[in-house]
DNA sequence: AGATTGAACGATTTGTTGATTATTCAGAAA
DNA sequence: TTTCTGAATAATCAACAAATCGTTCAATCT
């Protein structure tokens, strides 16, 4: 059997136990096990338990990732329905993977507690596909540029963070998470000023700003 | 000397060890000693150590609610600078309690998760200055009323959660975080799309919408 | 009477011990 | 040689005991 295959077995197997028993609960000798194998062994494909996680975390999420760059062109909607389709479509699944196995909550938070740069990593591919859509979206005259547009999906990304995670939901049920969202969106997309121009050049703020 | 007389001692040789030591890490019996009385005497003016803990809490935040409404109405400045006056003021505030004594989190953590209805109080009281701003601004041409001004205030706090939880700052710098939010609030005032009336009617979505 | 105390009580926290676990690596097997 | 094993190790966890703490209330003081 290739590498690569025992790396897809040992994977199936932690993905099977991790989402029946969570992450804690699973020892790598169980693993091992499953794998027909000594927990020794299991050294030699993954330098650690936290990475065979994240192997399973990043097939996932790669999968999504490729769903949201179609959202992200799809023909026929055009710019705010694109991104709206994208961040509508981000909260469905984190809502639905979480409620068919509430134990993913526990793994996503330990892999974003031991390994910060994977969850830098996840937002910023998402900021690569926001940043195309809005270039698109640009050249059909639907989105005003003003101003990098990296900054731009920084700051998208900011104001939708709430709907990211899971823990500042507070037992909103989803329906009540894609109204707020919903209502969001309208304020990123729309604004509150009629007249762009006339608040544009901000004076910065009244008070001293830290050094 | 009179019950209040009392009750702020209370509070103030509380608020002395709350950020000396910690509120963990305070007893009722410490507190009731530098007060000169015994442990159960502290109940016939608190129902508990909590409360303590929750009035500190709300003088300090009333002192900075009249901050905020006067920031809401400060002349010579206009809604949407108003609005950013606020949410930088809150930020600032936070920031700098926190820096200035970072066992204040312990507390704003411990009566979040115990007191949730303080948090949501806090949040009702600043979006009620919301509203009162956006009306005014309105009256004046500055913002363009869309939809229930409550339900705007809702979505200016969901997409500005993030300047609230400190929790969520991840080592970030003041400036940063400052740079950050004015990003934010320049996505909210001047919004993505030129044109408002184009976008303003969006199909709801293209996938079904869980019950 | 009303105000205050401090011992008593149950809940929570802390400290400790033993078991479990992730990880390593010397050596066995192929 | 290369692949794998499983006992050894050090770190972490779980469970239990002891101590501490928030809270109460019968008794004491004013």
């Amino acid at each position: 059997m290739s590498k690569d295959a025992i790396r897809d077995k040992i994977i199936d197997a932690a993905k099977c136990r991790f989402s029946h028993f969570g992450y804690g609960k699973t020892t790598m000798a169980e693993v091992a096990g499953d794998c027909d194998m000594s927990p020794g062994n299991l050294y030699r494909f993954f330098p650690g338990k936290l990475d065979i996680a994240e192997a399973i975390a990043t097939t996932d999420y790669e999968k999504h990732l490729t769903h949201m760059r179609k959202l992200a062109v799809t023909p026929g909607r055009n710019g705010p329905e694109r991104l709206r389709d994208m961040l509508f479509e981000e909260l469905r699944r984190t809502y639905h993977k979480l409620e068919k196995d509430p134990r993913a909550l526990e793994m996503a938070q330990v892999i974003s507690r031991e390994r910060p740069e994977f969850a830098n990593w996840m937002l910023a591919n998402e900021r690569k596909i926001l940043v195309e859509l809005m270039d698109e979206s640009e050249r059909r005259g639907e989105f005003v540029p003003s101003g990098d547009r990296e900054t731009i999906a920084e700051m998208i990304q900011s104001a939708t963070m709430k709907f990211r995670y899971p823990q500042l939901w507070s037992k909103l049920t989803l329906p009540k998470l894609e109204r707020e969202l919903d209502g969001v969106l309208k304020l990123i997309i729309e604004g509150l000023c009629p007249l762009r121009s006339q608040f544009a050049a901000m004076p910065q703020q009244q008070h001293e700003t830290a050094a």
